[in-house]
This record gives C-alpha cells, sequence and structure tokens, in this order.
DNA sequence: CTTGACCCTCACACCAATGTCACGGTTTAT
DNA sequence: ATAAACCGTGACATTGGTGTGAGGGTCAAG
C-alpha cells in the first residue's frame, strides 16, 4: 500500500510516517517510480510504534529493539528491559520535580489567600 | 555595577541576564561606552526572577508581574494569583499524564518478569 | 603602547517530533 | 489532454532558556 493509504488506516501523518522510515523504524519498499510501498504489517508496525512513543520513548530507543519486538514477545527482548527501567527513573524524577513545585505554588496560593481574604483590589 | 559583577553577584550566566533585560524583566541604564549599568536593586530583582523561573513559568508571565512584586507584596499583585492557579493546574495535568506513563511502564515491566522469571537471553 | 579583562551585538545550536511550505513528477479519471 | 489527487525531496518553523563563538570596542595596569 502506498503512503496515504498507511497514514489513512493508521491516523498517523504522512509526515511522520517519512520522519519514521528516516529514523529506521520503517524500511518501505520503493516502486518504480519512487513511492514507497509498504506491506501490510506496516500498519501494525506503525501501531507499535505508537505505542512505544506514547510511553515517551524516543525513536532512537525504539529503533534498538522493534525489529525484535515485532518477531518476538516483549519478554524475550533483551533491549526492552533496560530502557523500560531508564525511562522509568527519568518519569520517576520528573513527577518529583513537579510535585515539588506543585507543592510550592500551593503554599504561595495559600499565603495569597491567607493575606488577602477578601476580594481587594491595586493598582 | 555591570553586567560581570550582577552575574558573580547572582550566580546568572551573563547570557541569561541578557536574555532577561531583552524579555523586559531587566531595564539597566546604558554608560556613554554602551555598557549596562544596574542598579544594586536589580541583584534582588534576579533572585526575584530566577524564583519564579523555578516555579516554571515563562519570562512572558513574570513580565506580567514583575514591577508590581517588586513593589509590593505577591498578595496584592492581581495578576499573580491566576497564573498561579493556571501553572497549578498545567502542573496537574503534567503529573497525570507522567503517572500514567509510570503505571503503564510498571505493567510491563512486571509482565516482562512475570513471562521470563528466569535470566533468559536470546538474539 | 600593549596586554588582558572587561563589554557590546549578532547569530547559530540545542531537543525531537511534527506541521507546513515550495516545487515538481505520476497517475487516474474525465 | 487536462485537472485532480496522489507521491517525491528539501528545508524552515515550532518551544524557550541557555551555551557558545565570531568580530570588535573600552579601559586600566604595566
Amino acid at each position: 500500500m502506498k503512503i496515504g493509504e498507511l497514514s489513512a488506516r493508521t491516523g498517523v501523518s504522512i509526515r511522520s510516517l517519512r520522519y519514521y522510515e528516516e529514523q529506521g523504524l520503517l524500511a518501505p519498499t520503493r516502486s518504480d517510480n519512487g513511492y514507497r510501498e509498504f506491506s501490510p504489517l506496516a500498519e501494525e508496525q506503525v501501531r507499535t510504534i505508537q505505542l512505544y512513543l506514547g510511553l515517551g520513548l524516543s525513536t532512537d530507543q525504539i529503533a534498538g529493539f522493534l525489529h525484535c519486538v515485532l518477531k518476538n514477545r516483549e519478554a524475550f527482548c533483551n533491549e526492552v528491559l533496560p530502557i523500560y527501567r531508564e525511562k522509568l527513573a527519568e518519569i520517576d524524577s520528573q513527577i518529583h520535580l513537579l510535585q515539588n513545585i506543585k507543592l510550592n505554588l500551593e503554599d504561595r496560593i495559600r499565603s495569597i489567600l491567607d493575606e488577602r481574604p477578601e476580594g481587594q483590589l491595586e493598582e
């Protein structure tokens, strides 16, 4: 199938599909006229890519194990687990950072409300 | 004081101080030779800017209330509270997003470990 | 007068996936 | 044959605070 059909089937923009190819995540053949020709399997492949992107992985990381997980169960691809753990640690530290900011903001909001219980105006 | 001194006093890079001026957060005068001349108050001002940046506010948002909070208590600057609330909502939604991803990752890690209790290798 | 430590402006790089032009070739249907 | 609907490549924009480098003034001490 051509890129337009793959895009329509998956909901992923043509631009992104071309980008995935550039990043080594898709490897369509080329027709005589230069058009990309995708196998029917590409549809599931694109959904798989989207799934990993949704987990916050980069195309680089996905490229490291995509060929394996397309053929095997994830559990048998040794590259996956360390990447998951790395990502999890990263997410955790982001969450902590955001929670600190959140507490700080809540404190400051509370201070303002305490200090200005009425709807006072200024400036 | 000149920009180098302000940078040394605050720990903020010269590059950033120039950027803050560009964004309307600092307004140094200029000496005859074109050098920026900062008032002693600029030091506290820079610390205040850093504080708000640390809360995740943009220079644009800070510019909206900085002149007020430098003269009054925060509670009397009406622009502050809505921005805090907006930011808080944003932070909250980011935390939720990250927590969803986190749960997802943890599930997937658990699945892998369940499915592969031994240190099996492949590929 | 020279050296070195300042200062200035302008401008590109970064991160990473996606949008969006421009410009041009191909195919399909009328 | 022509228009519409595809497809191709290339390249710039986005986000936003900061790093970095080029190229060039200013000034104080020796």
